[in-house]
DNA sequence: AGCACGCCGACT
DNA sequence: GTCGGCGTGCTC
């Protein structure tokens, strides 16, 4: 009998493949176990095993498994449902998926290392230049990457030149598989056990009498051990004696001290070991846990909806517990952007070592651990806090899935496929795991609130803020009358100087808002008009004033400022409109007094400058921050009396079918960060259309007419949560190729789906990374198969790529874009 | 996705 | 001539 797998790779095909495996690997594989496998000419992969069976491939010789490596299985069978379920619903592999749901570390790829042949004499004269130079580089270095070889020839290509060298007979290539995963080790070192008894002590450190270092190394290493039962570093020793490694090497040496290692959580497991109990709630929470666990009890996702600080966390602490106690484990979904140093502490006060925190700043290392922490499913990050991709944690006991800040559009991929939206992918978990799951917000996502209203989703409601502070007072400044009034000073209208003056002089601080980083979008030329756009994508490049340089915010390409027009050559360049920079320069001159800081993309680029702005502004430190959209989440600062936006009118005016939700949920969420605590706060927001809608919507904290509206409209005009969206982004580095490729397709989906399908169009920004784009809009209506929609757009798609000039063309599925 | 192969224009 | 760019086909 022969033996085979069906395996899965981690990338974007369609299709699994098969390797043979000798009877023994048969014996011990099992579905989900990862195994190293030539793939192509020559390079090793690692796959996933997706099944066993005996029946022999008919069109070609299976090839064998180079490696089994794992001895359980990585991934479990719930992970494997979920993996289907994304791939199929997001229209994409379920390779990409397998890409996306583990740590890189766990993915073995070989390289490719070139060696000297060692049979073959040197031979010097039949060598060109540059094989010469690599032979000599391989001398000295014995094996060289082939991209080092790249480096130092200074080619693009070095294949030919390699395989040239091959056939001389002058290398050899061999293919090793890199173990990426290591676990983290530390030295530590003790006193040599012959020492332990205190004559013996005593003796050894008369003999140390003229080596004052390692004399006061042992003392040293008594201090340190005082009083506590843990190892001591060998790192710690240098440090703390003052001494270099030298000297405790040369102990080592002597069999004074021994050294050992240990192995090393990557990730720190704060807190204390006890754990502290969950507030008390008060009412009104007592009677939204009631709701929730009654929906729970129904088997259905809960929406608790829950202005600003009405305590929706200390709701979650109690459930969390609940939790832990079944010994379950806990899933806690944040936005990317939120995820704070406070919200950790918090939890890891109450839940000690068992929080464990995963994002996408550590490293894959750390990732890797906590994986594995978590299959283990023991004491240890038994409550994951983490941003979306946390979802694809192997839970091995999963009790309960929390995602706060349900609405935060962060919570859909946008670019690597699979594009999944984490809540709904969470929801899916919970259900395969038998799981409930509560999505938190105060300004819930339309979608999520017509579930609710539909009964498909339970409802909690809480609208008093905790310690019965009041809503923040919200005051809308209309900047028209401002200007014609000459009261603006720069972009601050009287009104909002006047707020920040009263706000300081009690000693509270500011949050100014604006959507936009940088100093200035757009340079003009006051003489010809021009104004400096990218060369690789169509938008016009951002001033950066700190910088004195202009960039472009798709692509990272920037310049230096020119002192004139590269058009007509006038020294007549100017701004128009504004960023954060701009906003902080001002401030600067009308408060001169007041310290500020800002917070956008551009300052919190190192792994802890984000938390560092947010440590100094609660420490005071910073009277008045500026911020983009950063600025509106996860941050729960006591002090803040005034919260200022700068200008609404950006987001009000966004063309997209969510621009008016996403406006009242960017609002609400800023103005939730003023006055937390007693006395009130206030919110002062600048636009030029104070009688619009969503504002008065927002001053007065009407959730639900915004939502009427917002549905009303979505009916009329046919758009999600009434009908779900499939957006098709086609793209090609010619303009004409997805021009005209653009149009086939909708042609095509036409022909099924007629008045359904929107565009194509070419979206604001046209062309990105010199590529062009276009999209088309599907609508699926209530009651139409989504399963077999997808399966006709593959299909259409699949005639498109019949198509010579259209298959260098990209087509991208986004399923319920946001 | 990665890689080879083959074709083509653009340079030392 | 050779290099690098690009389209095409294939990977068990």
């Amino acid at each position: 009998m022969e033996y085979f797998i069906e395996v899965l790779l981690p990338i974007p095909l369609e299709r699994n493949f098969t390797y043979s495996v000798t009877p023994g690997q048969f014996g011990i594989l099992q579905p989900g176990m990862r195994v190293a496998i030539p793939f192509g000419k020559a390079k090793l992969y690692t796959g996933l095993v997706v099944s066993l069976h005996h029946s022999p491939p008919v069109a070609y010789e299976a090839r064998e498994v180079y490696q089994v490596l794992d001895e359980t299985p990585l991934v479990g069978e719930l992970q494997l449902r979920l993996w289907k379920w994304i791939a199929s619903y997001y229209m994409c592999t379920l390779g990409e998926v397998f890409r996306t749901a583990v740590p890189g570390a766990f993915l073995l790829e070989s390289e490719t290392r070139v060696v000297r042949n060692p049979d073959v004499a040197e031979d010097g004269d039949s060598l060109t230049e540059e094989e010469a130079l690599v032979m000599e580089a391989l001398e000295h270095q014995g094996v060289l990457k082939v991209s080092q070889i790249s480096e130092l020839t200074d080619r693009k290509n070095v294949l030919p030149l390699l395989h040239r060298l091959l056939r001389k007979g002058a290398i050899d290539l061999q293919e090793a598989l890199r173990e990426d995963y290591q676990p983290k080790k530390a030295r530590f070192v003790r006193l040599h056990p012959t020492y332990e008894s205190d004559p013996a002590l005593e003796r050894l450190l008369e003999s140390l009498t003229r080596a004052p270092k390692q004399t006061q190394v042992i003392l040293q290493l008594f201090q340190l051990q005082q009083g506590r039962d843990k190892p001591v570093r060998s790192r710690e020793m240098e440090d703390r004696a003052g001494t270099s490694r030298s000297v405790i090497r040369a102990m080592i040496d002597k069999g004074i001290l021994q050294e050992y290692e240990l192995q090393q959580d990557r990730i720190s497991y704060g807190g204390p070991a006890e754990t502290g109990e969950p507030a008390a709630l008060n009412e009104e929470q007592e009677e939204a846990l009631a709701s929730v666990r009654q929906a729970f009890g129904q088997g259905k996702p809960v929406l608790l909806h829950g202005v600003t600080s009405s305590g929706k966390t200390e709701v979650y602490h109690h459930l969390i517990r609940e939790c832990l106690d079944r010994g379950k484990q806990v899933l806690y979904l944040v936005p990317e952007i939120a995820l704070t140093a406070q919200l950790t502490h918090r939890l890891q006060a109450l839940f000690g070592a068992r929080v464990a925190v995963f994002h996408s700043r550590q490293s894959q290392q750390e990732r890797a651990e906590l994986w594995q922490h978590v299959q283990r499913g023991g004491e240890k990050a038994a409550v994951i806090l983490g941003a979306r991709s946390a979802l694809f944690l192997p839970f091995a006991r999963l009790g309960l899935v929390i995602v706060d800040e349900e609405h935060e559009n962060s919570y859909k991929q946008f670019d690597p496929a699979p594009r999944y939206h984490a809540r709904d992918a969470a929801i899916m978990l919970a259900s395969m795991a038998g799981a409930p799951v509560v999505l938190g917000s105060a300004t819930p996502s339309v979608e999520t609130y017509y579930n609710a209203q539909k009964g498909k989703f339970g409802y909690a409601r809480m609208q008093r803020r905790f310690g019965g502070v009041l809503l923040p007072e919200i005051e809308l400044v209309d900047l028209s009358q401002a200007y014609r009034k000459k009261q603006m000073k720069g972009h601050f209208s009287q009104r909002l100087r006047e707020g920040i003056s009263l706000a300081l002089q009690e000693g509270r601080q500011v949050i100014l808002f604006q959507n936009r980083r940088g100093y200035a979008p757009v340079v003009e030329c006051l003489s010809c008009g021009h104004s400096p756009g990218c060369p690789h994508c169509d938008v016009t490049l951002t001033f950066h004033q700190g910088l004195q340089q202009l960039r472009c915010h798709y692509c990272g390409y920037h310049r230096a400022l020119e002192a004139r027009c590269q058009a007509c050559g006038n020294a007549t360049l100017d701004t128009k409109g504004f960023g954060t920079e701009q906003v902080e320069e001002e401030l600067k001159e009308l408060f001169p007094g007041a310290t500020s800081a800002r917070m956008d993309l551009d300052t919190t680029r190192g792994k802890y400058a984000f938390e560092r702005i947010i440590e100094q502004f609660e420490a005071r430190e910073v009277d008045i921050l500026v911020g983009t959209q950063m600025v509106t989440k996860g941050l729960d600062f006591g002090n803040v009396g005034l919260v200022g936006i700068m200008n609404a009118d950006s987001l009000l005016n966004f063309p997209h079918f969510r621009a008016h939700e996403r406006c009242f949920q960017l609002l609400t969420q800023v103005a939730g960060r003023a006055g937390r605590t007693a006395p009130r706060g206030k919110v002062l927001i600048q636009t030029y259309n104070p009688h619009h809608q969503i504002l008065k919507q927002v001053s007065t904290g009407d959730y639900q007419g915004m939502f009427g509206e917002q549905l009303y409209e979505r009916e009329q005009f046919r758009y999600p949560p009434v009908v779900r969206l499939i957006k098709i982004t086609l793209r090609h580095r010619e303009w004409g190729r997805v021009e005209e490729g653009a149009s086939w397709f909708a042609k095509s989906l036409r022909m099924l789906f007629d008045r359904e399908v929107l565009g194509p169009e070419f979206p604001p920004v046209a062309r990105i990374r010199n590529q062009y784009h276009k999209q088309i809009l599907l609508k699926i209506p209530p009651g139409q198969s989504l399963p077999k929609t997808k399966n006709s757009i593959k299909r259409i798609e699949q005639s498109f790529d019949a198509i010579s000039r259209f298959r260098s063309i990209r087509v991208i599925y986004n399923v319920d874009y946001i």
